[in-house]
DNA sequence: TGACTCATGTAAGGCGTTACATGATTTT
DNA sequence: AAAATCATGTAACGCCTTACATGAGTCA
């Protein structure tokens, strides 16, 4: 029910700069990774439909097997109109928060392990925001980077909150360890 | 990829309490669903395999056709097991933010649109978050209280911080209006 | 020359939702 | 008596990842 949303990361990326399949699912890895994720088994299929139904090109270059996919002026109106379309967000699951309810079975000290590995990705997740952002303002300035930025303050902002949460759920934890 | 966690849930909550498949289902979407989610199509066929297990036992109750399902000795331990195992989190996939990156091609005005459903789904989850706590401090003390807060306070902390964000974002939103 | 990266694709399988089918019980 | 809710299940299908297969170019 994710309902299909590959064509618009795919035909998106190809809207900042045509590049190959394989560059694209870099592109998406480096620079999409923290909020989305493809894979080469749905970025292939994606692309040759989305080549048969002429919303992007296929150019050859030099070596054979070697291409570069082009968005056409289809394809930026069809991109247009699918990124207005609602947004149908998956069902949410949360491995360190369904364990951690369960945290009465699982123990303090797991719940705590679970606490703390959650607060070092954050920790980790806020160093690559800050690589992104640099990297971002370092290149010569683009019209799309304000809306790149405000991404990655989405990020930021996650893992910042994901950090006081922790510090503060620790604490909790200290107080239930104490009380038993 | 998402390595079969219903058996976690379900275990869990049947280590809370027996219950039927249906309210099993209800539970977790109740108490669970900011969090969690599971189908039918999951619960029933996941319960059976359980109970071949020998991980819980359903006992019929007057009517056929309407059961209990219990937790065992065994499923306890093997719910313990399953809880200390790492968390395998699934591959991140925010249709918000995807669109947001294009903002460019979606329009300012697309943009905002987006980011005013992401402030009020927020608001309304503080809203449910604080009716949780109310009902969960309602009811007479239990030992797992304190974990189940701790997943509220969570979802508390995510809200907050995108409300902020959605706040920066629209000003930036403003400043790139008036720049072009 | 051997290892690594770039590059394109396919096939199998897992996980999960939705829709369907069916019937009992409770409420209005 | 009708409608809503409780209750259990199955079947079909969709989406996505993983693993496999293959080969060209590059670098040590």
């Amino acid at each position: 029910m994710n309902q299909r949303q590959t064509d618009v990361a795919v035909l998106g990326a190809l809207s900042v700069e045509p590049m190959s399949g394989y560059a694209l699912r870099q592109a998406i890895r480096d620079v999409l990774g923290h909020f989305w994720s493809e894979s080469f088994g749905q970025i292939y299929p994606t692309l040759a439909q989305l080549s048969a139904d002429g919303l992007v090109e296929r150019t050859q270059e030099g070596a054979e097997s070697k291409s570069k996919f082009t968005i056409t002026a289809r394809g930026l109106a069809h991109l247009q109109t699918r990124l207005s379309e609602p947004v149908h967000s998956a069902p949410p699951r949360n491995g360190t928060l369904l364990r951690l309810f369960f945290g009465r079975r699982l123990g303090v000290v797991g719940c705590r392990r679970l606490l703390e590995d959650a607060g070092s990705q954050a920790v980790r997740q806020l160093g690559e925001f800050d690589a992104i952002r640099r990297e971002i303002q370092a290149e010569e300035p683009r019209d799309d980077h304000p809306f790149f930025l405000l991404t990655v303050s989405a990020g930021e902002h996650a893992a910042r909150a994901t950090m006081t949460w922790v510090e503060e759920s620790l604490r909790v934890l200290d107080r239930i360890e104490s009380n038993s």
